[in-house]
DNA sequence: GCCAACGTTGGC
DNA sequence: GCCAACGTTGGC
């Protein structure tokens, strides 16, 4: 199957691209999704290889900041059996965990990050789940001329 | 800090 | 299975 894209969201104030760049092999776990829909699109769609839109959320201007790609199959996400993290679930087990984790590796910052308001502008994004009333999911689909569309606001070719 | 939107929980 | 209450997200 082709490889699929993604959008990301993460507050920078808590986890930012620049903190993924700086993680040991720029790579991370993104754990602690607690989100149905995000945990079956991580644990049933993401493929390694899959490229992904790094968006700051929750900040003065929204941006995709950066380009990252998944690095790992969904595994069960550890915290959910850790008691003393806050993503901790009591229903949770090791036979039938609930929660699931891919890891993420940063690719490359962009020169130019695109802001939410630039991609309200653009008609090739009309469609962009990200852009749609009332979407809070932190991890969504976005298509390949999405991805390259935005590549371009930020001044890729 | 406000508030709209939406997911989850739990009583019935 | 309904739905009110509550919690969270996230732009503004």
């Amino acid at each position: 199957m082709a490889p699929r894209h993604w959008l990301i969201k993460s507050e920078p104030r808590v986890y930012s691209f620049d903190d993924l760049l700086n993680a040991p092999s720029r790579t991370t776990p993104w754990d602690g999704v607690r989100n149905y829909q995000v945990r079956n699109l991580m644990r049933d769609e993401m493929t390694p290889g899959d490229g992904m839109l790094f968006y700051h959320s929750s900040t003065h201007k929204p941006s995709v900041v950066g380009v990252a790609v998944v690095a790992s199959a969904a595994y069960p996400d550890p915290t959910q059996f850790d008691p003393a993290s806050p993503s901790f679930d009591l229903k949770a087990s090791q036979d039938t965990p609930r929660w699931f984790a891919v890891d993420v590796r940063a690719v490359r910052r962009l020169d130019r990050p695109v802001t939410l308001e630039a991609m309200r502008g653009e008609p090739l994004l009309s469609g962009m789940a990200l852009l749609r009333r009332g979407n809070r999911l932190s991890v969504m689909p976005v298509t390949p001329v999405e991805f390259e569309t935005v590549l371009a606001l930020a001044g890729e070719a």
